[in-house]
RNA sequence: GGGCGGUUAGCUCAGUUGGUAGAGCGUCGGCCUUACAAGCCGAAUGCCAGGUGUUCAAGUCACCUACUGCCCACCA
């Protein structure tokens, strides 16, 4: 298979594109749900059509990927579903801007050439999102692609609807609703965005009907005077006491109103008292109905006051506050004027102040649905990080009934049906013929459509073909886990629940992974308006999308938000070219054929066994990390194992062994190790890197029982407990540290690093000596030396710089040219450092409650740590001793 | 008003059962050592916001304070 060697520089977009079509065109990622293997399936939150791919989508499909690419490799039967979804309000006013621009409306189009109009926008951009998709390596399965508005999904609407309706859990009624007037539609509770307003707050005066006198109330909406019917108090309310019960007249329009006492009211708020306006005041509608007052509509569905507005009519009711605060003022009833910065609804989605509106809506009992949902966390699904557990069920102890309608076009529309002649209302799933009770033809079908989120309700089980009973759903559903941004736990998370509930009698997932919000370098929200986007395509095309999905995967440690720098992703990015340069020497190490294999008991040098020891360890680290996803230590273990043990120090310890004049059995033994190491590595690696992985092992060479081309296909490799030999690793950091202490001083003293220096090493025991001396050739490589001796009683040159490596001193010869002052500073620091060190040991060594209560392998570290302390500052003192002699 | 989080090296952030701290970028010194200068070797830098408590031992647990984000909520 090694045919061709690596190139020089890795090319991402080549390889990306190469890998892409690959995958797809072999199916690859399309899974047979009749297939054995434990099945794992993730639904991907459908983009909107008209998106395009921001950080968070680009966060939320790496994380997803990784974990389906793991979950393969782990042997399970894969899902991932792929889809986008039809974002009702936000895709209309996407096409109405468009049709604006053309100089036409939604209205002069009809609703049929206006559908045909965004259903073409679709095709046009719903591409774009796919595409985008694509370039992330997401391995979704494009055979299963849905979107929320395709035939499958709009009979699972109508199902559920139906369900609903028949069972009790939808209902048809005149409430107040929070109304856009820019969309002209209905909006949901939480589709309402609330954002502080300097307004003002207006104390006016009302006469009371019997002349005995006049209340003051305060608004901050003036305008809805015109709809008053009442003004309310506290019951306690000293002030008051005696009015309650009058009648007041409301200003401007001279209507006598009930002055009535009610506990919702704040005494300390404005005047105490509240003037009441049941149409275009959600707690005054409240109000409103317990004590029976007069329903009083004065602002229309576009914002501009109407027929009992008098002489305000036709205004909007910007214009109407300023002109009824004028007349006011001017009949002296207006008290005072007072600033106040408050809290105003907006339209999440055209930023418009969303006006309380009275109509005819559709609802869902949510309040009857969410029990079930709330239930079955955290026992049937699991949230993590958990912290968003209570904030989950806040959410659905306190929710109010669920507004589904919307008074717009695109979406799904209500399957329900008035009969002209007798005003039945039916509801079923396809189009009725005629009237079930008179009999009549002439029905006309509910002009409202579903909110979006009915639908995206629906995804994890419509998605696999529900109503009908599917192989897909039989294998995949419940889905394992669902990954999304906590932003929409509400909006999506919680409905799906109910919904998943609903009609599946089980939850829609296992568990529930609320990764963060990614944010820009100073932590504000990624938006258009703030200019301070960082697009993933462009971060994709500047460094590829191994290097943007390593750095997401690097960052995302659970329940933080992520603040994203373009330098962080550029220095990931020399990761990358790390891991293909490492990839590049190995092949040039290793021949066209797989090395044979070594059996662990024979790999006889240190630096093998240890690396093998170390790869079985980083096999369970990443996949512990993974499992519980700990995504940021994954990629943070593959990270220091490749850069500071593969690189800096395996390759450099096997490049002797790679010589031409070299110990064949030796070679042969470091090429099988090198080659282990590696491969395994790239399948560790893939589910974060898979393009340049796949790419990296398609280079290299495997034998004949193990060839797979194609790394998406291969399985995590299994453990070899028998590699694990810790005693190894430890000998390893010693000859590290015999390594490290001629370096550092080397650097410190300034000596040339071309000088062949000659250093004696007096170690602390015999088998010191013994491991020294097998790794002579080692340490004289990396560490530089001209002559290395090992000799436990070796004299030591009076011109020497020296260092203590667990009880062994390293003892460097110095020639004339060096600077002896800066060996004298060098240890007097190390001293110094020593001194301290061994100054708290031996503190707390001396208190009797840690020696008697700490466990004792705690103290006995510590009494060891001591002991080498000590014997390491007697060596370095008789070195100094020696050393200043000859100064 | 309620809830949740943050405060660790110059900057941005890691740090799962409590045992005196790590990374990236940046800084300083030295290297073209035949995979990589997008690199190598070495160095410097932290009373882990402040306080109290629990403990032999606290960045890590509890409580309080300060500052700082975010979410929810019907104060007109």
């Amino acid at each position: 298979m090694a045919e061709t060697a690596l190139p020089k520089g890795y090319e991402p977009h080549d390889v990306e594109a190469r890998w892409r079509e690959h995958w797809e065109s072999e199916h690859t990622f399309t899974p047979d749900p009749k297939a054995p293997g434990e099945p794992y399936s993730i639904v991907i939150p459908p983009p909107n059509v008209t998106g395009a791919l921001h950080m968070g989508h680009a966060l939320n499909l790496t994380i997803i990927d990784l974990l389906c690419r793991h979950a393969r490799q782990k042997g399970k039967n894969v899902l991932w579903i792929p889809g986008e979804d039809h974002a009702g309000i936000a895709t209309q006013n996407v096409v109405e801007r468009q049709l604006a621009k053309e100089g036409t409306s939604r209205h002069k189009l009809g609703r049929e050439k206006f559908l045909e109009r965004v259903w073409k926008w679709r095709e046009d951009y719903g591409n774009r999102i796919v595409s985008q998709i694509k370039a992330m390596g997401a391995s979704v399965d494009w055979t299963r692609e849905r979107f929320t508005m395709d035939e499958g999904l709009s009979r699972a609407v109508r199902r559920c609807f139906v369900d609903l309706y028949r069972k009790g859990y939808i209902y048809r009624g005149k409430y107040i609703i929070n109304w856009c007037s820019r969309c002209h539609t209905a909006l949901a509770d939480d589709e309402v965005e609330h954002q502080p307003v300097k307004g003002h707050l207006w104390h006016i005066r009302y006469d009371l009907e019997d002349g005995s006198g006049s209340i003051v109330i305060a608004t901050t909406r003036p305008e809805t005077i015109l709809g008053d019917s009442g003004v309310c108090v506290h019951p306690d309310d000293e002030r008051y006491k005696g009015m309650v019960g009058k009648n007041v007249i409301i200003p401007v329009v001279n209507r006598k109103a009930p002055l009535f006492a009610d506990k919702y009211v704040d005494r300390e708020f404005g005047t105490g008292a509240l003037k009441v306006t049941p149409c275009h005041d959600p707690n005054d509608w409240m109000l409103g109905h317990r004590y029976k007052l007069e329903f009083i509509q004065c602002i229309d569905e576009d914002g501009v006051m109407n027929e009992n507005a008098g002489p305000y009519k036709g205004m909007t009711k910007e214009a109407c506050r300023e002109k009824i605060v004028a007349d006011l003022e001017a009949e002296g009833r207006l008290v005072k004027v007072e600033d106040l910065d408050h809290g105003v609804g907006h339209c999440y989605r055209c930023k418009t102040v969303v006006e309380p509106h009275v109509s005819e809506q559709w609802f869902v009992a949510t309040s009857k649905l969410a029990p079930m949902a709330r239930d079955a966390v955290p026992s049937k699904t699991q949230i993590f990080p958990d912290n968003w557990e209570k904030i989950y069920y806040n959410w659905l102890d306190n929710m109010r009934d669920w507004c589904i309608s919307r008074q717009i076009w695109w979406g799904h529309r209500i399957p329900a049906w008035t009969c002209q002649q007798c005003g039945e209302l039916i509801v079923e799933e396809e189009a009725p013929h005629a009237c079930p009770k008179c009999g009549s033809a002439d029905l006309k079908q509910e002009d409202d459509v579903l909110d979006t989120w009915f639908s995206s309700a629906l995804w994890p089980f419509s998605t696999m073909g529900w109503p009908d009973k599917t192989p897909e759903l039989k294998k995949y559903y419940p889905t394992s886990i669902l990954v999304t941004g906590f932003d929409i736990l509400f909006f999506w998370v919680a409905r799906m629940m109910m919904m998943g509930l609903f009609n599946m009698n089980q939850v829609p997932f296992h568990h529930v992974y609320l990764h963060a919000l990614v944010r820009d370098a100073e932590g504000k929200k990624m938006s258009k308006s703030s200019g301070n986007v960082i697009d993933p395509l462009v971060m994709i095309d500047k460094y590829g999308t191994d290097a943007l999905r390593f750095t997401l995967t690097a960052f995302a440690a659970m329940g933080r938000d992520i603040r994203l720098s373009e330098d962080r992703i550029e220095g990931y990015r020399h990761f990358v070219n790390k891991v293909w340069n490492a990839s590049r020497f190995a092949l040039m190490n290793l021949g066209d054929e797989a090395p044979a294999p070594v059996a662990p008991a024979q790999v006889k040098s240190l630096h093998n066994r240890w690396l093998l020891h170390r790869l079985e360890e980083l096999k369970d680290e990443v996949d512990q990390a993974i499992e519980s996803y700990r995504f940021n230590d994954a990629a943070q273990a593959l990270y220091k194992f490749l850069w500071n043990e593969f690189c800096d120090w395996y390759l450099e310890l096997i490049k002797p062994d790679m010589r031409e004049d070299a110990d064949p059995a030796a070679k042969a033994e470091s090429q099988y190790v090198l080659w282990l190491a590696l491969r395994e590595f790239l399948i560790l690696m893939h589910p974060i890197m898979p393009f340049m992985t796949a790419e990296i092992w398609k280079a290299l060479p495997e034998p004949a029982d193990l060839a797979e081309p194609d790394l998406a296909r291969v399985l995590y490799p299994a453990a070899r407990p028998e590699c694990r030999q810790p005693e190894d690793a430890a000998r390893m950091i010693f000859i590290q540290g015999a390594i490290g202490a001629v370096r550092t001083i080397r650097a410190e003293l300034n000596i040339a690093p071309s000088y062949k220096l000659t250093v004696l090493f007096r170690p602390a025991d015999q088998a010191q000596a013994a491991l020294l001396e097998q790794n002579r050739t080692v340490i004289t490589t990396l560490a530089r030396l001209g002559e290395m001796m090992v000799d436990t009683a070796g004299e030591a040159p009076k011109a020497s710089a020296s260092h203590v490596v667990e009880g062994c001193e390293v003892i460097v010869h110095l020639s004339g040219a060096v600077d002896f002052q800066a060996e004298l500073a060098r240890l007097e620091k190390e001293l110094g450092k020593i001194a301290k060190e061994l100054g708290g040991l031996t503190a707390k060594l001396a208190n009797q409650n840690f020696v008697s209560r700490a466990p004792a392998e705690i103290v006995k570290r510590e009494q060891d740590r001591v002991a080498e302390l000590t014997d390491a500052k007697e060596k370095l003192t008789n070195l100094q001793a020696r050393f200043k002699a000859i100064m």
